[in-house]
DNA sequence: GTCTATATATCGATAGAC
DNA sequence: GTCTATCGATATATAGAC
């Protein structure tokens, strides 16, 4: 890890409680072990973060951001044409991708987003609400307006969305499935739930 | 919360304690709220437990048993003529009925095998390992001899797992969906995945 | 921006009276 | 079996010197 002439960077601070809080947990982690991490006491922490709350809303906050940058980037490569399936193939690959490239940050938007204050817990659940929402719009262009009301379709995204939010606790980087591999199996098996 | 005479039990005990590790997690939940919900002062949980570890060991033992116990019971409904795919039918419902009907352990399972100590995360491991061997061969069955060796098989394995598991987190018994409807939706799921 | 020192609170766990 | 009292460690966070 680099570090400028004259202190710690965020950024080093936000990698080391992004590889702390994914492994241990928030409550499991202290700011003092944030701070040994990047080499300073834990009181200098304060100056680059209001508070260890602070530092949890700042990697949400950007994780939620980052999970639907990804999404959007796919779509925008998306023809107009692209038929329901095709988008679904689309969003599921693209989900996967972020769940496997990013896990330590899926991972604390997985898990760590209850320990957020109330107020900045309402915005990240309104966000991640958004997100499913995206792909409830998929699924019921899918599967047409019928079946769209029927309370299998809803089990069927929140089936979609967590066996792919799963890829970040189990895919690692030097494991034995590459990414595309992944992506492609997981859009199969979403298109099978779909039919 | 009946009281036996003389003092709290200990089935007292793991009952506020499955509620505030299911809610707040195990490092979010001290030795005194678990002794406050019980009424009774934080030293004299040790009357009971040996530590804190020892509350959670207690639920995570009960509880892996007693998911290894709900498919041994539905297990043994099947006839010996049962096809692999009723087996996956029958596996998949037994699942998403524990995991929906005892959802606050499963949640625990779920996310907090992390916390327990070296010796007992390692036995927990084992078990659950042990459990996700038994869906590994009913789907290799579904599938034949040549797909089981797919790394995508393996994949369907860990999806099915996952998305009941799920089931935990957003199941609530004065929700709209009932068990039955909930079983057989995930038992269908299922079904499409292996085909 | 980092440090030492400290405030204040809470943690898991123990000792011993009743 | 529960209590009061307490230990020793650790938590988040702040004050002020450099």
């Amino acid at each position: 890890m680099r570090r400028a002439v004259g202190g710690v960077t965020s950024d080093e601070i936000r990698r080391v409680a992004l590889d702390m809080f994914s492994a241990q947990g928030y409550d499991g982690t202290s700011i003092r072990d944030i701070a040994d991490g990047v080499s300073i006491r834990g009181s200098s922490m304060y100056n680059h973060f209001a508070s260890k709350e602070a530092i949890l809303w700042d990697l949400c906050s950007r994780a939620l951001d980052r999970l639907h940058e990804t999404w959007q980037e796919a779509e925008s490569r998306l023809p107009p044409s692209a038929t329901p399936l095709e988008r679904l193939t689309a969003f599921v690959s693209s989900d996967v991708r972020y769940h496997a490239e990013s896990r330590q940050e899926a991972v604390i938007i997985n898990a760590q987003l209850g320990r957020l204050d109330a107020a900045h817990r309402a915005f990240a659940v309104k966000r991640r609400a958004d997100y499913e929402a995206i792909l409830t719009d998929i699924v019921h262009q899918c599967v047409g307006a019928e079946r769209a009301a029927e309370p299998s379709t809803r089990m069927t995204v929140y089936a979609i969305l967590q066996m792919a939010a799963a890829v970040a606790n189990w895919y690692r980087p030097d494991g034995p499935l590459d990414i595309d591999q992944i992506c492609e199996a997981y859009s199969a098996m979403a298109l099978k739930l779909v039919r």
